[in-house]
DNA sequence: ACCTATTTATAATA
DNA sequence: TTATTATAAATAGGT
């Protein structure tokens, strides 16, 4: 949330994934701590790092405790809840969980199945649901990748055009120079001053470069998803 | 956080209170689910609400692996404080990590692609199973988006060599063509068969499709959705 | 629930 | 880790 948004994917850069994985520790203990004292909730939280470090904590009692409460909690029977957060019990329940892991898409889901999804689901209309997050998500992702594709057939597209190019402007300058070289003969028996070899080799020394620096190591993967 | 800064302490206002604390739940769980993403962390949160409702958030398995193993990491290093004390990962629990996600992947093969009526699976472990799954798919887009990205990068530089390859050429044949219209004049008084304007242009026009974009659609890349 | 003015959190950087 | 600072997010107060 600074400097450039971030996607919501694993931070490859160590360095950048360590400082990331403190910060939000810290702001996340935070604002556990303050929904505790503001609504009076008894909250724990366990945290493992990637490399097994342990953090915890709870704002009320201990670990233990909160623990003893949770197993006698969620072993119990339940009701439909509200009409949001994540309960546990029936798959109703549990798939509305799921639902709110994708903020981004439940108006949307709202919109398609009525108000009434938080209430009255089948698991026939669960499956429907499922699947339906499934395609949008797939949509999204596919959306970008698509326009990253399109970048690199463009760039190609470009560098074919560019070799094709430097062809034609080789032959180009061969053809010159042989042209070059009959008017050079007549030019060096009046003043004898210039000699066409080292010119062509001048002219022929950057398309050497560039055919060596040609070897496209881009990845013949295909990229599927 | 908005429309004025809010103190540390209770909300004594009851409506206040049960909208803060849906709004903050769901932040603070969206915030653990980012830091288990990002950061490859492994994140349990239990909440109890002023009236005792449960509220939790296992990012990696389930919950009661978390709790198993938050009381092998607490109970095996030293001070058991307050919170926030960090610990080890030792080979034992390490181990135990592994095989955890191990054995919920093949119950889950064994559920999806054998015999549904042998293998059972209760709702928390397909949960776990599918958030596995989902872990899974990020760090496989995110590899794939590294290696496009590199890809994109290395044509890029491609088309820059290639564009300053074709200037120095482009220089180099306006240079000749000096040179070949000094000798031309020479030949031409021999025989009159040449003109050296035509040939410039014809020279030029293959840079000027060049700068135009796009066309080409060649892309031997092999690139599926 | 939805809408914004503000307050917070935090990504990039040193 | 910590400090800084420009920006992205979260959210308090209303509707």
């Amino acid at each position: 949330m600074a400097r450039g948004k971030v996607q919501l994917r694993r931070i490859e850069n160590p360095v950048h994934r360590q400082v990331t994985f403190c910060k939000r520790r810290a702001g996340l203990l935070k604002k556990a701590r303050e929904l505790s004292v503001l609504c009076d909730a008894h909250i724990g939280i366990i945290i493992f790092s990637a490399h097994g470090k342990l953090y915890d904590l709870a704002t009320t009692g201990t670990m233990e405790e909160l623990i003893e409460r949770y197993k006698t909690a969620s072993g119990e029977a339940a009701l439909p809840g509200d009409g949001g957060s994540g309960h546990r019990m029936d798959p109703k329940q549990e798939t509305m969980v799921l639902q709110q892991e994708i903020n981004l898409l439940q108006k949307g889901l709202r919109y398609i199945y009525g108000n009434r999804a938080n209430e009255h689901m089948t698991v026939e209309e669960l499956n429907a649901l499922e699947r339906y997050l499934e395609i949008w998500m797939y949509n999204i992702r596919s959306a970008k990748m698509q326009i990253m594709i399109q970048e690199i057939q463009a760039l190609k597209s470009k560098e074919g055009m560019l070799k094709a190019a430097n062809e034609i402007l080789q032959e180009k300058i061969v053809e010159q120079s042989g042209l070059l070289d009959v008017g050079m003969t007549v030019a060096d028996q009046q003043n004898g001053h210039f000699s066409t070899v080292p010119l062509i080799e001048e002219i022929t020394n950057p398309l050497t470069i560039l055919s060596g620096y040609s070897n496209c190591r881009g990845s013949e993967m295909g990229y599927s998803f």
